[in-house]
RNA sequence: GCCACCCUAGCUCAAUUGGCAGAGCGACGCUUUCGUAAAGCGUAGGUUAAGGGUUCAAGUCCCUUGGGUGGCUCCA
């Protein structure tokens, strides 16, 4: 992902399902403005001004980096320097609390923000104390960046000063006019986590400290509630309450075990994905874990990714390498034999699983992880059939992401980055065009990724937001100049001659693990029937119905419903409070009554009571939404 | 990898200033055979993540390692 996709997201509109009570908030209270012109833009700066004045109060010597709003809060840097042993001063919980408690008494004093501007020079004599200040105030002199990091068209003479009390803050502002337009009960400071200077890893570590703060306290209180709620949803808390996988010490972190209700979850989506390719004109292939060095030497990984490759596995004095990828594969079996332009487009398609390094910070679940299978594909095609196959990969996308019921989505296109990128700017061009005209058709809204293309080649990705509002990418297609060349790779043409043909590689669901992990989150864990682990559970309700429903039960799977029986020695009740914690979307509950006249009670997961139903209606009734992928019951 | 925090029974969590490791759920056994979200009684279950240290005494304090959580960085 490059820099210019790494802005502020506050785009409220973005429509994922637990920021909608908030899109309401926002537009009746600012008529749709965008965030940086909303009254909560404005108290969220103000907030972080009041709040790095509390924590001046306690740290005095602490030093000022950047404090701006984000979506649903801000945050504030800060350098408190070093203890007595050369250790870097970091918040403990207390200083955290006591931080907000200052915070607060210090809005209901009711201070005055008043602005104001400097001379570059006299600013960096005011902030002569303050490092970080005045490299901020020399970037803006430079017409470099501004002090969130954007660049800015030209150099500055003038810089903005915002004061409130004996708080100056270098600052283009806005801010509410008194400390007191922020509600000291709508605001909370929530965690302080390290965050290096200018984003730059090899430069200091600062002490950041995020809040949040809203317009009242019914606001504030909404948003906590938010947040506990998007609690419940997350994909590792549902992966152990519906015993779908886990992770284990033993095995290593970042590697996922799949238990039997998950597995077949993914069996089921990948069974689909799997029928939907051949039925779309994909070959379907396999290829090894391993492969030796000279495979990777020739992809170029050994040189350019080798950071995110596990070290060598030496097989009788060579060196063989667990795949990061499964490109340089299927290009051999592209390269077996010879080609003629009419074999052309070649869309091979495997469900490959990849091994690569990740730092050990950055694990996350099913998010982000050191093993998993991608549903890769590679299409070969003549420069004629580029742009029919893109648009047919974007809307094949489309069609299979809707099927699981995501139609939520951000589009990017990353374009070309001049000064690293192989490839001439030709085919460079075409390909781009080819990309956006796709995106168009399928009218799809896409950011624009200016200059973010992988230097092989550009690229359209697809990225989901999980329960906590945080995106992951699931799909990308994207063009690859390189592998092509370095291959030499060729068809023979219709002129007789060799031709390089265009590669594309793309990936739908992207990785089992991840779309596993937004899937769980997307649903709440509550599977659409044709992917619910367990679609029906009969409960009977005394030991002399469990042959009744055992019957029944077989009438179903022979129809191949997944049917479980509750034969156990409780209370029907609770057989449904169980069934219900594991979001089996129908409970058919037998009696007495039930047994005479031949019939099911039917419950669905909703609460819903749908009375009786005769064995075949029900199962009739279930077989016509596995048919149509029904998300409703 | 960096910063902070966390790790107690299968799960969710208690355990006072350092002073006898507990509960609920789950599992198992017995009783109960029940009408739409938790029946009753009983039993088993622990080297408090691992290792080291301080102390008369460590779940609790200190160090190391592992794992996790939230951020940062990274994610062609």
């Amino acid at each position: 992902m490059g820099g210019t996709a790494r802005r502020h997201r506050p785009n409220m509109g973005d429509g994922v399902f637990l920021f909608a009570n908030l899109e309401v908030t926002m537009s009746e209270k600012n008529g749709n403005v965008p965030y940086v012109e909303s009254e909560l833009y404005r108290i969220r700066h103000s907030a972080a001004h009041v709040m790095a004045e509390a924590v001046l109060s306690f740290f005095p010597e602490a030093k000022l980096a950047i404090g701006p709003p984000i979506e649903d809060g801000f945050y504030y840097d800060f350098d408190l320097g070093k203890d007595e042993n050369g250790k870097s001063i970091t918040f403990s919980p207390e200083d955290l609390e006591n931080i907000e408690g200052k915070l607060k008494q210090l809005l209901k004093q009711n201070a005055k923000f008043e602005q104001s501007s400097m001379s570059v020079a006299d600013a960096k004599e005011f902030f002569a104390s303050e490092p970080y200040k005045l490299e901020l105030i020399d970037e803006l002199a430079a017409g470099k960046v501004d002090e969130n990091g954007n660049p800015i068209s030209e150099p500055v003479s003038q810089v903005g000063i915002y004061q409130h009390r004996d708080f100056v803050d270098l600052c283009r502002g806005p801010h509410v006019g008194f400390t007191k337009q922020v509600k000291a009960n709508a605001v909370k400071i929530l965690r302080s986590s390290g965050a290096y200077w200018r984003g730059d890893e090899n430069r200091q570590q600062l002490q950041r400290i995020y809040g949040t703060a809203w317009h009242n306290r019914v606001e504030l209180d909404d948003y906590l509630k938010r947040l506990e709620e998007a609690k419940k949803r997350d994909h590792r808390k549902l992966g152990k309450e519906l015993d779908l996988f886990s992770t284990s010490p033993e095995v290593g972190g970042g590697l996922i075990l799949w238990h039997p209700k998950g597995g077949l979850v993914r069996h089921l989506a990948e069974e689909f994905c799997k029928n939907e390719h051949l039925a779309n004109g994909y070959d379907m292939v396999y290829s090894p874990h391993i492969g030796r060095s000279t495979l990777w030497k020739t992809s170029g990984h050994l040189t350019w990714y080798k950071d995110d490759m596990y070290s060598a596995i030496e097989i009788d004095e060579d060196e063989y390498f667990l795949k990061p990828m499964n490109c340089p594969f299927h290009i051999m079996i592209y390269k077996d034999k010879m080609h003629s332009y009419r074999d052309l487009p070649l869309r091979l398609a495997e469900w490959g699983t990849v091994y690569r390094y990740e730092r050990s910070g950055v694990m996350h679940g099913l998010m982000r992880v050191r093993g998993f299978t991608q549903d890769d594909a590679h299409l070969f095609c003549r420069k004629d059939q580029m742009p029919e196959e893109i648009d047919r990969a974007l809307n094949f996308c489309l069609h299979i992401l809707r099927s699981f019921g995501m139609d939520k989505f951000h589009a990017y296109l990353s374009t070309r980055d001049e000064a690293k990128s192989a490839g001439d700017a030709e085919r460079w061009g075409d390909a781009t065009e080819a990309l956006r005209a796709a995106l168009d058709r399928a009218e799809l809204d896409y950011d624009i990724d200016e200059g973010g293309a992988a230097f092989y080649g550009p690229k359209i990705d697809l990225k989901m937001i999980d329960a906590l509002g945080r995106e992951w990418q699931l799909s990308t297609i994207q063009f690859d100049f390189n592998l092509p060349e370095r291959f030499e790779m060729t068809y023979i043409g219709q002129d007789g001659e060799a031709h390089q043909p265009y590669m594309i590689h793309r990936a739908l669901l992207g990785s089992m693990e991840r779309f596993m992990g937004v899937l769980i989150e997307h649903y709440a864990g509550a599977f659409p029937l044709w992917l619910a682990p367990v679609q029906v559970e009969m409960i009977p309700i005394a030991d002399r119905h469990i042959p009744y429903a055992e019957e029944v039960a077989e009438a179903l799977r022979a129809a191949g419903l997944r049917v479980e029986v509750d034969g156990g020695n409780e209370r029907m009740n609770k057989k449904i409070r169980n069934a219900q914690l594991q979001k089996v979307p129908y409970m058919l509950v037998v009696g007495d009554k039930e047994v005479e006249s031949g019939v099911v009670a039917v419950r669905t997961r909703d609460n819903e009571d749908r009375g009786n139903m005769s064995v075949a209606d029900f199962k009739a009734h279930a077989l016509k939404l596995l048919e149509s992928k029904s998300l409703i019951l």
